[in-house]
DNA sequence: ATGCATGCAAAGAGTTTGCAAGACA
DNA sequence: TGTCTTGCAAACTCTTTGCATGCAT
């Protein structure tokens, strides 16, 4: 079991709710890659476990996102996609023509966020940064073309 | 037609996609109100206009999108909301606990972005940032709880 | 022991698609 | 005029819900 899925159940013992499979299985899925959408998950838990039913899917992603545990993203598209959030931060770079994404660490927002606190009165534990542009492989195929 | 329903048009005409009725009922209505869903925006736009089918409301809005005319953001929950981004930028605070949702200008992520796009070699041409925690009022209540 | 969580299955939403007809440039 | 776009309607996929059963605490 991973580091990440640890935090994840403890996170669940500390919000008291059970640990039951279905949500251990979710969690481990989840540590297993980012980014997935609801009907990955449902595939790749019923991979390990196929008596989970797509119903306790759907409720451990609702429960999880509910005790911010994981994530949405839609990396600029129409879809949601879960990912686990340790950190409660996450940040990605994708691009609008190829529609890639591409991780990143420090956005030099933590710097920021006293100041937004105090703007706003928030007590802030994370954040989603998805920046958009242009690869530098799309940059280039795009000067070719002009 | 509001100056931001202008500036997409505009985008539309650079694009050199065609500028028909529902697409121009579409950026209408986004224009009027943020943050709607797909089925949000097919009521509004057949309010207008009756005759506008669903299917051309979702192809508009996948348009707009590939296009970066709108953006989508998700204020933490598994419901995609699309948002005409004049200016390519995008920022929320959200309450987890309320699940209320705040607008704010400047996120000091400006100065940010030449070393961001010197370091992955995108072009960068907005971001969305979503930052979540409890608002003042969720605080309050909390500490009474407790 | 008890109340929360699950599985099932059906219902309910939301989204996509093919095609003939119509309209923008 | 030619091509792109639309409306329709059906198909499809995704998500939610009620309820009896089972299980975590």
């Amino acid at each position: 079991m991973s580091a990440n899925a640890e935090l994840a159940l403890q996170s669940l013992r500390q919000a008291e709710v059970r640990i039951t499979p279905p949500r251990r299985v979710v969690i481990e899925v989840l540590a297993s890659q980012e980014h997935l959408t609801a009907p990955e998950v449902v595939e790749a838990v019923q991979k390990r476990a196929p008596a989970i039913s797509r119903a306790s899917v759907y409720r451990t992603l609702d429960l999880l996102t509910r005790l911010g545990i994981c994530r949405i993203a839609t990396m600029g598209l129409p879809i949601v996609r879960y990912t686990l959030t340790p950190t409660g931060n996450h940040h990605h770079l994708v691009c609008s023509n190829c529609l890639r994404a591409f991780e990143f660490d420090s956005c030099g927002l933590s710097a920021l966020v006293p100041e937004l606190e105090a703007r706003t009165g928030f007590r802030i534990s994370g954040h989603l940064l998805e920046a958009y542009g242009l690869c530098a492989d799309c940059q280039q195929a795009e000067s070719v073309t002009e």
